[in-house]
DNA sequence: GGTGCGATTGCA
DNA sequence: GCAATCGCACCA
């Protein structure tokens, strides 16, 4: 069963963007209970890569809340936005270089709910600030191999609600496995 | 200690 | 179109 083989810390200790274009097609799992595990194929991604970026909360350096982006690759980052939503984002690269991918979707036919948009794949997996800083290669958190999906089905777009980044809201920075309906975010970007 | 707001979502 | 709702970044 190959494609049920984890994701090793390398994977992650690489460029946000190649691991962004490689987590699409794999498994996003989450332990629930005993012999419960959820699990969810990725689908949609976005990359937030280093100091530089002003979509990124890295960017105004490190504070407690996004202390996870400055360890090394491998860590879970969680975060609560509009007090309502948990996003759930993996960690990547160096330590001297804040970085992670936020999860956006997964294919809801994998998972037990829908996970369209951020906050509902949080949801839907039972993510919140208790995995803040968790490994990715734990217990209750990994992803799974699954299977990598071909450059001709990735798509490249600029990231959802950063408009406010400057010329960094035009970075194609997310990518999707294209038209696929459990894509989140306005039509003309799927 | 006070203020402003967001890597979103659901409902009017 | 907009309210919900709160942690946190930033300023004093």
């Amino acid at each position: 069963m190959n494609h049920r083989q984890r994701l090793r810390l390398q994977f992650y200790r690489r460029d946000a963007l190649e691991v962004a274009r490689d987590l699409l097609g794999r498994v996003l799992c989450r332990r629930v209970g005993p012999g419960r595990v959820l699990r969810g194929r990725i689908v949609e991604v976005e990359a937030y890569d280093g100091p530089a970026d002003r979509a990124s909360h890295a960017h105004r350096g490190r504070t407690p809340r996004n202390a996870p982006m400055f360890a090394a690759g491998g860590l879970a980052y969680v975060y609560r936005i509009y007090g309502v939503h948990h996003c759930l984002n993996a960690v990547t690269g160096d330590p001297s270089y804040p970085a992670a991918v936020l999860l956006r979707a997964t294919e809801p036919p994998a998972a037990e709910l829908s996970a369209s948009g951020p906050g509902r794949l949080c949801r839907a997996f039972d993510v919140d600030r208790r995995l803040d800083g968790a490994s990715l290669c734990g217990r209750t958190l990994w992803i799974e191999q699954g299977t990598p999906v071909p450059d001709r089905e990735v798509r490249r777009t600029e990231r959802i609600g950063v408009s406010y980044a400057g010329a960094w809201a035009a970075k194609r920075y997310r990518f999707i496995v294209r038209g696929h309906p459990a894509v989140s975010g306005p039509r003309r970007l799927r």
